[in-house]
DNA sequence: CTGTTAGCGCATTCAA
DNA sequence: TTGAATGCGCTAACAG
């Protein structure tokens, strides 16, 4: 009877023995066909088909090598969470273009938000390492710098030794701020979180400096620039802390701003989907866009178009391929992505 | 002055050397540190951090230990268009929560469709396979199955030697087609595509066993069932054939089924998505739901219950976990999943 | 608690 | 075109 830890599995030196040939013949077989004789290749085949050989064993070939020929993608905290965001989904998207290109694969390492995420980056079996935006104090990014193998940050934040792609998000959020916030006199902003902890609350005049995710920091940085432009104390900005990216949380914040005792007339959000849902509770709130209250998005998504809103536009994808060839080490390190500012009737101009 | 390829990887025997201990402690401290004194400890993760260690090579371990501690997925054609599939997103998070427990990576594998998909698949450096519901010619299944490692697929096709999780479809959408139904006269499918080139079309009577996707398959013969129940030829059914499950598409499917000259007046989709884009249609073409047209989704999902959908309701979650578990060789390698209907407002009874 | 031995499966190097 | 030797970096098994 068979043993329950089933047969043993079949190598190339098996495979060689069968077909009369030594492993270098087998070896060869598989990887420089040219140079192998038909016949000698025939029998190689044969004798793997007879036993049922797998081909060559990745791992084996990965330490031979030096090289796994894949990339570990850090997704951040909850891997549902970065995979309902479509943007992250253009990114990854960006990622596997090019590693299908090289003939790389692609592992995503979900971070939990436990200690042992840490573990998972050093046991991961990938040349090179790709961290979607995080915050300032994520260990997730010392983990990822011991290993010592070319690796790139998308967004931010900027670490020693490691690349950085992304676009200048504190431009792009002056430019589009600028427009949302021309000719209004109460601007108000939807955000993302802005700590580790996710909590959600409406903060006038939020202290910038004490935001941990760079992306985040750098955006409100521009709103306030944009805002002060226009002649209105950054202390009387009120920011909606949003804790996760997506239209109803930041429909109900928008909700609640509108309520208020002074109303925004302008209102900036840091995605589209954030803005899809601003749009929502101002229309729910019987108030006309943009006459009443401008409304500006982030990342030209498809919804953007759909509800015509002034957005930012940049590719994510693209970012993601550039971080790809970055992790591949085939191109400088870092790279600052361009952006635009696309205007359509959510804005007063 | 450095070469340009980079300083040599630092091992562990050098580790060893620097810390005056044998390569084992070495190799102890990092696995069983109990077993290693303080003072020997101490030395090795001085002697590390002295040389930049970055820790075990993942894949040196995994070949002298004869596993990887990694499941791969294999995700179907379009990688994008699983992410965007919100009920592949739970099944991912169902795998990636049986992996963190297990201390076990997951690899996503991106099928592409082209040849060179084969050799992704041989060249993975995993324990085990999860292949996402495909078509009974995907090359993909054989590709997974000549690597003998435990594998999975989810929902179809069943493979000799491969596990298979899923739910009953027939039953499910015999069941749900009953109550869509009921009371209808003019009953009509929006469905998956029927095979892997994705057109779309709206044809009568589909030759069922035509289906390559044995999950679209299966709930096209349980809608069938429940049309001729209802006493309705099932050449008399028109199917409207979707390229992709998203409510756009079945929003113009289904509005073109309405602007027939026998429009329906009882519509089963495939997915919630797709009910959702029937719904809007059947709106915008100003008929009452469920009084001129009744409508059925499939999933559960959140638009389900925001839109008040009679629905199947299953657990992705749980099938991903199901999957993953069998993958990993602990469990029975098929399961048939519990499923329900869950009545709502869309449906006559 | 620490060390020695051995070899996981393969592909580079060099020789035939 | 083919083959022999060697070792990639690590850890199981055992001995001390």
């Amino acid at each position: 009877m068979e043993s329950s830890a089933g047969p043993r599995r079949v190598t190339l030196a098996q495979v060689a023995e069968l077909a009369g040939v030594s492993v270098m013949t087998a070896s060869y077989t598989y990887n420089r066909p040219s140079r192998v004789s038909d016949q000698a290749r025939s029998k190689v085949l044969a004798a793997a088909a007879r036993l049922g050989y797998a081909g060559p064993d990745p791992s084996a070939r990965s330490l031979r090598r030096g090289s796994t020929r894949t990339l570990g993608v850090v997704m951040g905290e909850h891997l549902s969470y970065a995979f309902e965001d479509p943007e992250a989904v253009s990114f990854l998207a960006g990622i596997a273009d090019i590693c299908a290109g090289h003939g790389y694969g692609m592992t995503i390492l979900p971070i939990t938000g436990a200690a042992d995420d840490v573990q998972r980056i050093k046991s991961a079996a990938v040349d090179g390492f790709i961290v979607w935006t995080t915050s300032d104090d994520d260990p997730v990014l010392a983990a990822v710098r011991a290993m010592r193998r070319p690796a790139v940050v998308h967004g931010g934040p900027a670490v020693q030794g490691m690349g950085l792609v992304g676009i200048d998000d504190r431009a792009a959020a002056h430019a589009v701020g600028t427009v949302a916030f021309a000719g209004a006199e109460r601007p108000a902003i939807v955000s993302f979180p802005l700590s580790r902890d996710r909590t959600s609350a409406i903060v006038g005049g939020a202290d910038i400096t004490e935001v941990l995710f760079p992306v985040t920091r750098e955006r409100l940085e521009g709103y306030r620039r944009a805002a002060e432009d226009a002649g209105i104390a950054w202390r009387d900005v009120p920011v909606a802390v949003c804790a996760r990216n997506d239209a109803a949380e930041a429909e109900r914040a928008a909700a609640a701003l509108l309520a208020s005792a002074e109303p925004p007339d302008a209102i900036a959000a840091m995605s589209d989907q954030q803005a899809a849902g601003v749009v929502h509770a101002i229309r729910a709130a019987g108030r006309a866009i943009p006459e009443e209250v401008a409304v500006t998005g982030w990342d030209d998504a498809a919804v953007a178009a759909r509800l015509g809103l002034t957005t930012v536009a940049q590719s994510l994808r693209d970012q993601g391929a550039a971080c790809a060839h970055a992790a591949l080490g085939r191109e400088p390190d870092s790279r600052t992505a361009p952006w635009s500012i696309v205007r359509r009737a959510s804005t007063r101009r």
